[in-house]
RNA sequence: GGGCGAAUAGCUCAAUUGGUUAGAGCACCACGUUUACACCGUGGGGGUUAGGGGUUCGAGUCCCUUUUCGCCUACCA
């Protein structure tokens, strides 16, 4: 044993080591990825995180992802550069500021003014990017830091400038007035991408509209209904169907065919469709013939609480199948609506203020919030007598995402982006394969959300952003903006590309400019056009990422080099909002796509299987794992779980801070300030700790107890490396012949070659959980549990030391490569140790091995080590092993007592498996007397029937015959079982007729295994019922 | 309403194109400190693959259907 050995402990300190280890790396630039063109690039932007908050521990999964591949490429020789950085995100991070400044100082974003509050979210965002790099960091990933980007730094800024001036230019960029969902809260439009829709109680009212002057035989009113009757102050017309007969029918039709098509279960429900319908034939549809023909002679109805006129329209949107058959057309805060009066010129009145209260449209409402004016509207409507009736309903409302305030649909103007041709290119992208996504079945969400088309609006009434780089002016008079658009088309800066201008209709010039340049903008200012005050979307900048973060639209080496980039790792609920718009964005500026495969990864869910999230109480901070756990247990725990399949569920535990006992987090216990120790009884704090006496207990870290596996295989690697070590004395390299090598090494060579060629292609199919599970066997199992056992009795011996020790190091030298993607800091460290004691040790080659193992080359697939027959052999091997394992224990036989057996085998095999007596000897406590074709059984033994053997294990002295005889019992019942399950196959005449030839085959020989084992078992049994 | 996915041991997950007795880890039971590791070793118990049909010589796997759950998506006044 190595004297120096002793000073490496029995774990692995990462506490100790990591910090060290990562800094090292940094040090040496390892990360560095620098244009190399007699290297192929391996590329991967980072999906940049939002500033809004610390990492979870989905980016932590995200990251790791990232990282494996980051690793494993540049082991490979590619130069592999992880572009880092984090993203500016908008409304998200304004809506954090803004809350806090609240909270803290009672302020709004008005008191402040837009420099200072931008200021405040600068501070915010310089917090929160060191604290998520830092998270990036002890994670281990490995990303060239030198390029660290942000959304909103200078580089992207120009990249954005750039592209809106390139899009203005091409006509893509229009403002128009477009009903938008707005966020009262916060006060600025929100995307459809960032609403989410939630079922909340309300009512809905039937009001009566009357009519002007109703002539005889006609109606005095009409009945609509409505969820939100104080949009009514809004409403510029009423519309009903212009063919009612028609339509109903139609709506008949349609009910029948599925009447027809439907299950049993389902007609009973369509059948009282139709029967509804009938009645309503009868009831109301004479009504709504004589309202349609009321609405084509321009009737007018008077607008209750207000003194408007308002028609009565024919529009289709109008279902005459449905409530009254008459619909209240609000334009300005309805979608439908919109529609109905762009087709019938309606005009279009809006009640809101930016703020959600009333504005000056709304009569005696005017500054009432909009809930507090639908009560009083709905009063006031009940004491004129025209609410009809009033029922209570379940509503699907849209609320915003950042303020979780409900949506109001309101008319503003927007900027948009059309979509149309932007939009095909990149489903085209993905049609024609140019870009690869995993796996697959995320393609049909991306081609359906771009097949919409839908013009994206990109401007942000928010102040945390990039400007929108128009200037403009409105005119009274058309022929004004005409001869403005005239004088700056003759501008000098124009004709060089450096401005832009178009005109929306009927009299607004717009203005746009390419790049900052204040004495341009002083000239459009003395011109009288007025900056625009929007921001962009946080999106916008995000989907320049790939080659904004490369120089663009500077024509930097990087960016010739680096792009396209080669793989994007992201979560699924951002393939429309960030892939989509990166595929099209790259293309619009690059003509080519940004990247070549998309990976998909599974998203972690707590134990009851909901989405993690710090609003929920069941985040989980990335870096209590690790301080528990340490880093490779979490990257490899989150690898193990990454299957390709399905979401993971992730129960989540407090570690006491008192006890280190591991607390189930429950829905109850996860939102309350202070938990009970199930262990110690100690009570401690959680993350909703707010009270004084709450944070004077100590807080709980939260982690997860499915890093226990990965911790224990840590531990199991460490240790491992530490016997190799300890036993490398006196280690030469030594030239081995591979073809005479003893079994036993030239198993574990086939074992470690088959590994090898798995972990590199599963990882770059994205199969992390099988790659992690390959090596994890070949370690555990394979390495530490069979060869490390064998080596043992090898290394006493001075004949065979030399070769195991060589064998030894040489394995564990790939395996740390093999691991070192994963788990990259515990490889790393035993690396830079096993270097003292095995300077060069790789079989295959005499130069020393490469200072880190971060560095050094991705283990070669030797394909001729493979030998399914040397595997097939030695599992004969490990199955007389298991066998006399079982007896021992079955026998309850002491690990110091010696047995005896002996083998029936034929020659060929016994010349084989009779050097391996020793590790019988050595890992089952047992001595082979005998291997032979017809060996003398002791008197009182043991059977074991394997393939081609069987194994006498000589119980003279240790019988336990009731323990014997039901050990045999419990194999023949199962030997019967598969006996029958066989003979029933094989008797059966259409499978032997149609299966397969060698599936039969094999069945016959397993048969005819069996039931010699069968008459063995049964034999075993009679003899031992007569002792 | 539409679409996608999932349901396998107490728990978390596997299982190639359909082909022996459905596998791991954790947890559980028994035994055990033996030249690294108790974050360990050896052995064991534990499954009608959600229910019901079908195709097939053969189904966890393919088809139909029911149930439950998750996600995306939609205009029901």
């Amino acid at each position: 044993m190595n004297a120096e050995t002793h000073e490496i402990p029995n774990r692995f300190d990462f506490a100790a080591s990591a910090t060290e280890i990562y800094d090292s790396w940094l040090k040496h630039g390892c990360f560095n990825a620098d244009v190399d063109k007699s290297k192929k690039p391996f590329t991967i932007v980072i999906p940049p995180p939002n500033v809004t908050g610390a990492l979870h521990l989905g980016h932590a999964l995200n990251n790791t992802l990232q990282d494996i591949q980051i690793r494993l490429h540049r082991m490979q020789g590619y130069v592999a550069l992880w572009m880092p950085g984090t993203d500016h995100a908008g409304i998200a991070t304004q809506a954090v500021v803004e809350r806090r400044l609240k909270e803290v100082e009672n302020k709004t974003r008005h008191d402040l003014g837009r420099d200072k509050l931008v200021e405040r979210i600068w501070e915010w965002k310089e917090q929160y990017e060191k604290r998520i790099l830092g998270q990036l960091q002890r994670m281990g990933c490995s990303c060239d830091w030198r390029r660290t980007r942000f959304t909103l730094d200078e580089m992207c800024a120009k990249a954005v400038r750039t592209t809106f001036f390139d899009l203005f230019s091409k006509g893509l960029i229009y403002r128009g007035k477009r009903l938008v969902n707005w966020d009262a809260y916060l006060q600025t439009a929100v995307s459809d991408d960032e609403v989410f829709t939630e079922t909340v109680k309300g009512n809905f009212f039937h009001l009566r509209y009357p009519f002007d002057s109703p002539q005889p035989g006609e109606p005095t009113f009409v009945t609509v209904a409505t969820t939100r009757p104080e949009t009514m102050l809004g409403d510029t017309a009423v519309a009903v169907h212009p063919d009612p007969v028609a339509a109903l029918d139609k709506h008949e039709r349609l009910l029948q065919e599925k009447l027809q098509a439907a299950t049993a279960k389902d007609q009973p429900a369509i059948q009282s469709q139709l029967d509804e319908l009938a009645a309503r034939k009868v009831e109301v549809l004479p009504q709504l013939v004589l309202l349609a023909q009321m609405a084509r002679d321009g009737r007018k109805l008077r607008l209750p609480l207000t003194d408007r006129e308002i028609p009565l329209v024919a529009d289709v949107w109008a279902k005459p199948e449905l409530g009254s058959g008459c619909v209240k057309i609000t334009p300005a805060h309805d979608p439908n609506d919109y529609e109905v009066a762009l087709r019938c010129s309606l005009p279009m009145i809006n009640i809101m203020n930016p703020d959600g209260t009333i504005n000056e449209n709304g009569g005696s409402f005017v500054g009432l919030p909009m809930a507090k004016a639908r009560l009083k509207i709905v009063e006031a409507l009940d004491a004129i007598e025209l609410l009809e009736k009033t029922e209570d309903r379940e509503i699907e409302l849209k609320h915003s995402d950042r303020s979780k305030t409900p949506i109001e649909p309101y008319l503003a103007d927007q900027w948009f982006v059309r979509m149309e041709q932007l939009a095909q290119s990149a489903m085209d992208a993905v049609t024609n394969g140019d870009v690869k996504i995993f796996p697959p079945r995320y393609a049909s969400g991306y081609l359906d959300w771009l097949g919409e088309k839908r013009d994206w609006p990109v401007g942000r009434q928010l102040w945390w952003g990039h400007q929108i780089p128009i200037w403009s002016r409105s005119f009274e008079l058309p022929a004004d903006a005409q001869s403005l658009k005239f004088k700056i088309e003759a501008m000098p800066e124009l004709s060089v590309g450096l401005i832009n201008v178009s005109i929306e209709e009927p009299s607004t010039v717009h203005v746009c400019i390419r790049s900052e340049d204040a004495g341009l903008e002083t000239k459009l200012q003395s011109l009288g056009l007025v900056r625009q005050a929007d921001v962009l979307d946080t999106w916008f900048s995000s989907a320049l990422w790939p080659h904004s973060t490369l120089g663009w639209p500077e024509q930097t080496p990087e960016l010739e080099y680096f792009y396209p980039t080669s793989t994007l790792i992201t979560s699924r609920d951002i393939i429309t909002l960030w892939v989509a718009r990166m595929v099209l964005m790259g293309l619009n500026n690059m003509g080519k796509v940004p990247f070549q495969e998309v990976f998909i990864h599974p998203k972690i869910l707590d134990g009851y299987g909901e989405t993690m999230s710090k609003s929920k109480g069941n985040g989980v901070d990335p870096l209590d794992v690790i301080n528990k756990f340490g880093p490779d247990a979490l990257r490899f725990g989150l690898t193990w779980l990454c299957t390709e399949t399905q979401d993971v569920r992730m129960p989540v535990q407090f570690e006491c801070p008192h006890c280190e006992a591991l607390v189930n987090q429950t829905k109850d216990n996860r939102s309350k300030p202070l938990v009970l120790c199930d262990k110690c009884k100690k009570s401690f704090s959680t993350q909703w700790a707010e009270t004084e006496s709450d944070k004077a207990q100590p807080k709980a870290p939260v982690v997860s107890e499915r890093f226990e596996v990965a911790r224990n295989f840590v531990n199991k690697l460490w240790n491992a490396s530490r016997f190799v070590m300890m036993n490398l004395e006196g280690f030469q390299p030594t030239k081995v012949d591979f073809d005479n090598l003893p079994l036993e090494d030239q198993w574990i060579l086939s074992r470690l070659a088959t590994v090898t060629k798995t972990v590199q292609s599963e990882i770059k199919l994205f199969r992390y959980a099988e790659a992690a599970r390959a090596v994890y066997d070949f370690a555990w199992d394979h390495f530490c549990s069979l060869y490390v056992e064998m080596a043992k009795p090898r290394l006493q011996d001075p004949v065979a030391r030399q070769l195991v020790q060589q064998i030894l190091a040489h394995c564990l030298d790939s395996m740390l490569r093999l691991l070192h993607p994963i788990m990259p800091f515990v490889t790393e460290s035993i690396w830079q140790q096993l270097a003292r004691f095995a300077p060069t040790r790789d079989l295959h080659s005499d130069t020393p091995p490469s200072q880190w193992v971060i560095l050094a080359p991705w283990p070669a697939v030797h394909d001729e080590h493979i030998r399914p027959k040397v595997e097939k052999q030695f599992s004969h091997f490990v199955d007389i092993l298991g066998a006399i394992r079982e007896i021992r224990s079955r026998q309850n036989i002491g690990p110091k007592e010696s047995l005896k057996f002996c083998v029936r085998c034929e020659p060929a095999m016994k010349q084989l498996l009779a050097p391996m007596a020793t590790f019988i000897e050595s890992m089952a406590g047992a001595t082979a007397t005998e291997w032979s074709t017809s060996p003398t059984a002791p008197s009182i033994n043991a059977h074991i029937g394997i393939e081609q053997m069987d194994v006498y294990v000589d119980l003279t002295q240790f019988i336990d015959v009731a323990a014997e005889i039901s050990r045999n019992e419990k194999l023949l019942s199962n030997l019967v079982k598969q006996i029958q399950g066989k003979e029933g196959r094989l008797n059966n005449e259409s499978f032997v007729s149609r299966a397969p030839a060698d599936i039969i085959e094999k069945e016959r020989q397993a048969l005819s295994e069996l039931v010699s084992q069968r008459d063995a078992a049964e034999q075993a049994i009679l003899k031992l019922k007569k002792l």
